[in-house]
DNA sequence: ATTATCTTTTAGGTATACCAAAATTAATAA
DNA sequence: TTATTAATTTTGGTATACCTAAAAGATAAT
């Protein structure tokens, strides 16, 4: 198999299982990759032989302690890299989720310590999401999605799970940053949108967007 | 055809024909790349019906417009990611051709700009290889291997056309660097080696070693 | 418990990018 | 010019990473 396209399946493994930390389907799995079912259950086939997986047919896959451990990495390389774009090299959130995908494919350890030294060794990336250290230790925090969260509460936006340039523009747009603290006025029964305070006014949010925004209560 | 397979072609098409202006053999690419006589045929075949190179069959090929333009894009992106390195990452001569090999492929402008910027747009890489600018303009400068030096004649060293660690490494014990100044005191009819005095010492070098060093006469 | 639905797997294909061996063509030397 | 050698192309593979359609298995609904 191509080096890239084990990192590329050991990588959303990793980002699919460590939400709910239970086993992935093939679906998600396929969803995700935008790869056709039938050819992800052929990788995982393979994947299971190279012992980068536990890949139960008809039942789902999890990491190895080896898959694991190569996946972090990976990880690591892609939210360094997003990191040092935005701090280094000038750009916005929104553009470099597309390049770190290409750039956490090359592999040279000391170019990411490099970075990652240069950046003080950050513990988090431009979209809240923590950056492995280079032994693979990093924060597990337990934050919550805001669709999950209660009325009349206050919160701080502590990251987003959709990387996508025109979701952020549009966070950015109605300035809910990460760092952000809101207030959620309100939760509609009909459809869960949600009245928030944020910045001295109030948007209505719809559960789709509340859904991508990770909270801390407050 | 693969972007990545079709830069590496394109890339080393114009790294042959540069050299010489002349088309360039099937062999030679099959060399340079490392792969079968009959994949570099297969190959030139289809970069032929791309419209990025003329390819006639038994002859030789050439690049288009349109190829030439990407080769010096390819050119550029590695030229300025090894420079990058070294200037700003810290890494030795010996150590960024390879890296670079990789990072060429991260197609995006900005990216590389931004880069070049920080270098103030440096016209030459850590090996003496001219940086296309931007346009793809570049100086074309007419030095040659100190193979072709002669007896008691003063050059000064400009670049290399071996970016091997190994090679870039002997170099370095010897003093060799670009930017110094040697007196060829004597060539040795024999086997073509060279008795060079550089930095206050005599050193005999290999003509081999003398083919890979770029030298303009003072 | 049976049907309907959704998920996964199998079977059979395609396209890419290689390779080795043989056949052809070109270049060089006798 | 005719061998001899070298370069190139053709032919007939392989491996990878996908795909579609159909079969099989699992889940949920009646
Ligand atoms: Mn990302
Ligand atoms: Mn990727
Ligand atoms: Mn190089
Ligand atoms: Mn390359």
């Amino acid at each position: 198999m191509r080096a890239e396209t084990i990192e590329n399946y050991l990588k959303t493994i990793y980002n699919l299982s460590s939400d709910n930390r239970a086993v992935v389907t093939n679906q998600r799995l396929a969803d995700r990759l935008n790869i056709n079912p039938a050819s992800v259950t052929e990788a995982l086939r393979k994947l299971h032989e190279l012992k980068y997986v536990v890949y139960e047919k008809s039942y789902g896959t999890r990491l190895t302690a080896i898959g694991s451990k190569m996946a972090i990495d990976i990880v690591r390389r892609h939210r360094i890299w997003e990191t040092y774009l935005v701090k280094e090299l000038g750009f916005g959130w929104d553009e470099v989720h597309e390049i770190a995908e290409e750039l956490e494919h090359v592999k040279n350890d000391k170019l990411i310590n490099k970075l990652a030294e240069i950046l003080g060794n950050p513990s988090y990336d431009p979209h809240g999401d923590p950056i492995p250290d280079a032994k693979g230790k990093f924060q597990k925090n337990k934050f919550i999605s805001l669709q999950e969260a209660k009325a009349k509460t206050s919160y701080k936006i502590m990251g987003v799970s959709d990387h996508s340039p025109v979701f952020l523009k549009y966070l950015e747009k109605n300035q809910l940053i990460i760092g952000a603290d809101i207030f959620v006025k309100d939760v509609e029964e009909v459809d869960g949108s949600l009245l928030i305070h944020c910045n001295k006014k109030d948007v209505i949010i719809t559960p789709k967007v509340a859904g991508n925004l990770i909270v801390k209560a407050l």
